[in-house]
DNA sequence: ACTGAAACTTAGCCCCGGCTAACTTAAGAC
DNA sequence: GTCTTAAGTTAGCCGGGGCTAAGTTTCAGT
């Protein structure tokens, strides 16, 4: 038994191909962009719940049509979309009825929204108009990894480097 | 005549929705993704032309199989994009020869590996890893505006702000 | 000159996220 | 109660950017 175990030790350490850690100073480039590949796979979905949730807030319901406004889409794109975050756990709906959020969805409402306001609040704290910010913050949010996140949470809470 | 003119800018001003530029404060949060998506619109052609002219400075010469180790792509995918890029004309290419980059592929490329070392080296001032300044400057990189690029360059000349 | 391996090409498939056009449903005005 | 209209649905299309599988070309080593 505990054989079998080790085997599948071994294997998972085999199978990540050269560490990478103990690098000689270069680069990785191809885990780079598969990285941003999978940023933007999640993207579509982190902005759909975030307005839903503001339009619960706002409105105590959402309806597909505040998504078209919202995002400048047609209604047909709103409904393609929504059937896939359907599919993904991330909403539940019934014909001509409100868009709902699940338990998970609320859930990655708030994360994200959370972590748009710390991006679009630094890149203001950075000195660009908040025109600017709001549109920049858009784009940038879904690139921003825990790490990053934090570095700028910082600045807001304690000020600059150095 | 004039009363032509007029009626002209009346039809004009009408058109527009509302305004937004006398803004209440309120956000226009279609344009704002609208800006989002045209950025993905032209981000594979900005990591292919800046690759492209990081694989000829290096060794002269760009081929194909470059391409598919640097974006951890198949061969299938590197060459779908290089027609889409030379149809775009920012790369010239014959069969079974290496990729030329046009003078406008050219000068995208500079643009981008410049926008994309201040983006780089911002995160890093910021205080992030190198490998995380790497990781996440490589999606952010594409949502930033001129305003901000400016903004982080004058960080990195001039130090924080305030 | 031959041959095997690496590079390249092509065909065909997939899903995502846009769109238009045509239709159906739900609700409010009257 | 009807009817108008806004909201929602559905079918079918497109391009982007991934993939596999199968075939072709180039080129180095012998
Ligand atoms: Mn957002
Ligand atoms: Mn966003
Ligand atoms: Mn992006
Ligand atoms: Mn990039």
């Amino acid at each position: 038994m505990a054989g079998g175990i080790l085997l599948r030790l071994q294997f998972k350490l085999g199978d990540e191909p050269p560490p990478s850690l103990p690098s000689d100073g270069r680069k990785l480039p191809s885990k780079i962009h598969q990285r941003t590949r999978s940023d933007h796979a999640s993207e579509v979905a982190e902005d759909y719940v975030e307005a839903i949730a503001d339009a619960i807030d706002q409105h105590g319901v959402c309806r597909a049509v505040d998504l078209v406004k919202h995002f400048a889409v047609t209604h047909a794109t709103v409904n393609n979309t929504i059937k896939r975050l359907e599919r993904d756990g991330l909403v539940t709906t019934a014909p001509y009825q409100p868009v709902e959020l699940t338990a998970a969805g609320s859930r990655l409402a708030s994360q994200s929204r959370r972590r748009h306001e710390v991006v679009e609040a630094f890149l203001k704290k950075l000195g660009v108009s908040d025109q600017t910010a709001a549109i920049d913050s858009e784009g940038i949010e879904h690139h921003v990894s825990k790490e990053t996140l934090g570095a700028m949470k910082r600045v807001l809470e304690q000020g600059w480097p150095e």
